[in-house]
DNA sequence: CTTGACCCTGTAGTTGCTACAGGGGCTAGG
DNA sequence: CCTAGCCCCTGTAGCAACTACAGGGTCAAG
């Protein structure tokens, strides 16, 4: 009935190294062990693992992560906060998003600018140095 | 007409401890000392640190900028290499893009599901997780 | 002659893993 | 009973690209 750390590993499509990672900071509560030493996980760790995952599929922080966790206990609480949480990293996406734009726009203009010449008339190697180097 | 590193750090957006950390991994040349055992900074290392952070602002990673570096030093070298890099580096950014746009609409969707109530009844909650934990 | 801004070296911390090294256990075949 | 091959254990070190001290030295101004 209990999973071995690799059987957990293959159902959440995590490595084995970063279940123990995230037992060592914490995330993922110590399971008990089995007479060879072995951890032994139920159906609740397999969950929590999968929330786990999938919030850090979402690019949630580890940090935010534990937060969500700890939030989603408390089924009674008032969710502002969780919805907080996930706004405050919907923007922070949305920022990235306008500076990878920005950045995906002079990336393009400093390739175009290479004639394909040598380096000596190479623009993009210009366009990145005031010229005094 | 020597620079301190402090004056570089600043002329160039960058930290000193950021400068020093570029000298410790070889990007730049560690350069002449004063006296008192100063760091002094030429023309040509200013224009050289301005390269390096404005291929980091471009997203180049450090190994990259060291290559483009050592390239750019060979005014009759083939452009290609060069070309190579950028265009490489361009399809990551447009990659990295596309995760962001895809994690940004699955966001918007898990924060839009989310009525206001109470824990027990976020929809934030239930769409990270499989129910079981 | 002291204050405060700068500089020095060296080391340890950050995030989120990943990769060993060096050992033990468990099952199946010979 | 022995061995092969897989899985598991702990502990430590490494990655990128910095950042943040601690504990000192230097220098110009008031």
């Amino acid at each position: 009935m209990a999973l071995t750390i690799g059987t957990l590993a293959r159902a959440t499509a995590t490595s084995v190294e970063t279940i123990r990672y995230y037992e060592r900071i914490g995330l993922l509560p110590a399971p008990p062990r089995t007479r060879a030493n072995y951890r032994a996980y139920g159906q609740a760790q397999l969950g929590r693992l999968s929330f786990i995952r999938r919030a850090r599929d979402l690019g949630f922080s580890l940090d935010q992560v534990r937060t969500l966790l700890s939030l989603s206990d408390d089924a009674d609480r008032d969710c502002a906060a969780i919805d907080r949480i996930a706004t405050a990293h919907l923007e922070a996406v949305e920022r990235k998003l306008a500076d990878l734009t920005a950045l995906r726009r002079e990336l393009k203009a400093v390739i175009e600018s290479c004639g394909g010449g040598t380096v000596g008339d190479c623009r993009i190697i210009e366009a990145l140095g005031p010229g005094s180097d």
